[in-house]
DNA sequence: CTCGTGTATTGAGTCGTTTCAATCTGCGGC
DNA sequence: GCCGCAGATTGAAACGACTCAATACACGAG
């Protein structure tokens, strides 16, 4: 299994490699014929194109990165299928990689893709990442942070409003009356999770006889969730909290599911439980889920747009930050 | 902003380009000494090293591509995050490609990651791809389905029985009593569904008294899910189905939003319903679903295992064909 | 002082594609 | 028959890391 390259199609159609480069890339400069020739060519050998060899040449890839805390969040996939549509668009494809919440491997997936040459990079970052992105910008990588970089302007970024849409959620709790909110989340060292969290502090401030418990996790997930949803049905009545803010809604299905499927615990009768990102799931839950809405697709599609703009833009460039803002979502579990 | 190369660094650090590179591959081969000058010189002149050049000499990338059917799929998530923890041993990356059961995107990632000559491809094929693969793998590149390839040993591949699993979830509704069974699903083309339909006809046969009804979808989305739920609510409840079979649980659950969210269609007093894959999602269904488990992160780490025996054996190498069973979960949505 | 051994380092050649200045070809106009 | 022009084609250089045969060097033994 010879690795065939262009100097055989080359040879076999009787042309110059430069031909079937052209023929490859800008087959109106060449005439029809020759065009005939060298498709045969390439089809009879089974030639493939080496990417690393063009992308060697052409110095920077045709694909941007993209860094997510976790793949298995709905929301994630939805920011990522809206970037992939873009990207698309422009002839670019989309490398997903998955930092699953770990700074090692968020590392990891920065360094590869540098190494790629990528035409940029997306990062949902989960640590204090803003050093590692500017060395990456200024060896010629644009970056777009899908992220609050509070008082960061040297990015572009896309972002939506988490302050506001925490307290959205704590806002509503107590307009049902909750008294006693527990907001559920970390690690804290996520900006999303600690804006949603001030957000929901300001509101609390705002109703003084509401108090706020903050019941810190490891990380996001339905497994989390249900461990402190265990928790809170383990605890006495008395001590429970009357709501439940959680700061994603894998958080708030898992809180969900400890809750309620044992059936101990009513929602929203005992425990009010909000959300947050509404994912496809979050309306078909055991308990339809109340949550803040974010504009998953559209962020990813704005993101590549801010990166492609970044890229194209000179020295003198204005970073632009766009901040979508958070909506609220009603649903049974904080119904009355 | 000067692209640094390893000659860049040789001359920063008074020694030659082979000493870069054997610091940077092999750092025991060089005297410590020098290790510490060839790192200095690194990062003070922000060395990164092109992958693309790295790659075409080598030949071959150290990457691996996995195209799914559908990202915002859990079931395919879990694949997938089961397929990078068993490359990450291996030091391997996994790509993934979103087919999005469209066999253009689909036939577009293979070619991405022919060109890319990664180290392998895993795939959850959409249609006919039979002939595709063995091309790809002749000239090198080899390749796991992630299916059912029925009588075909010329590959390796993994799989869930789905006709069993098919079995299992008609059978299961018959022994409940159902007997107007309705199988959602589509498109037909992809063997999963064929299957799945496929041993629900083998478990209906053996029932005289129930009957199957099979609704054609587009995709197998909430969305679809939704628009044939809707359909089903509008139907006399004379000609409704009492149980439904969805080829996955994202069509199951949008056929629950559909029935339940306006409350006149009881699941699973009126209509019992079973879906597949068993997502995480499932069990906190406002209707607890009945599923098909299948070992999806097993899945994809067996996956990985088998492209990396494909990989080295040689020409006299045994083609493995692993199947898993699925297994039953039974909640409420198909209760009494 | 020479030889042998082992370790450290060198640097030209290679991978496959693209680019671009140079060359070729055919043809109409004079 | 010659000139000029446009379009088609050519082929060598370049991209940057890696490899490996060759070389340099140090040191101990004889």
């Amino acid at each position: 299994m010879a690795t065939v390259s262009v100097r055989e199609v080359a040879a076999r159609a009787g042309v110059s490699v430069g031909t079937v480069s052209n023929v490859l890339n800008r087959p109106g400069k060449v005439s029809p014929a020759t065009v005939e020739r060298v498709q045969t060519a390439i089809s009879a050998l089974g030639f493939v194109r080496n990417d690393a060899a063009r992308r060697l040449r052409a110095g920077r890839s045709r694909s941007i990165g993209l860094v997510v805390l976790d793949v298995a969040n709905p929301f994630f996939t939805d920011v990522a299928c809206g970037a992939e549509d873009r990207a698309a668009e422009e002839g670019l494809t989309l490398l997903l990689g998955n930092s699953d919440e770990n700074i090692d491997r968020e590392s990891a997936y920065l360094d590869l893709f540098e190494e790629q040459r990528v035409h940029g990079v997306l990062i949902s970052p989960l640590g204090e990442v803003g050093d590692r992105l500017m060395r990456l910008r200024a060896r010629g990588t644009p970056t777009v942070p899908v992220d609050r970089q509070t008082a960061v302007h040297s990015f572009s970024s896309v972002a939506v409003d988490d302050v506001a849409g925490g307290h959205l959620a704590a806002e509503h709790l107590a307009s049902i009356g909750r008294t006693r909110i527990a907001f559920v989340g970390g690690l804290q060292s996520i900006r999303q999770v600690a804006d949603r969290l001030e957000g929901a502090r300001q509101a609390v401030r705002e109703h003084p006889n509401v108090s706020l418990e903050v019941i810190s996790t490891e990380s996001l997930s339905v497994l989390q969730g249900r461990f402190v949803g265990e928790q809170l049905r383990a605890r006495d009545p008395v001590d429970r909290p009357d709501a439940v803010f959680a700061a994603n809604d894998l958080l708030a299905i898992g809180v969900l599911q400890a809750l309620s499927m044992l059936g101990d615990v009513r929602v929203p009768e005992d425990v009010a439980l909000i959300g947050y990102d509404d994912i496809a799931f979050a309306a078909a839950a055991i308990v339809p889920l109340s949550s803040i809405h974010q504009p998953s697709a559209l962020i990813g599609h704005t993101a590549v747009d801010l990166l492609l703009r970044e890229a194209t833009g000179g020295d003198d460039f204005v970073h632009e930050q766009i901040e979508f803002q958070p909506e609220l979502i009603v649903r049974e579990s904080t119904a009355g």
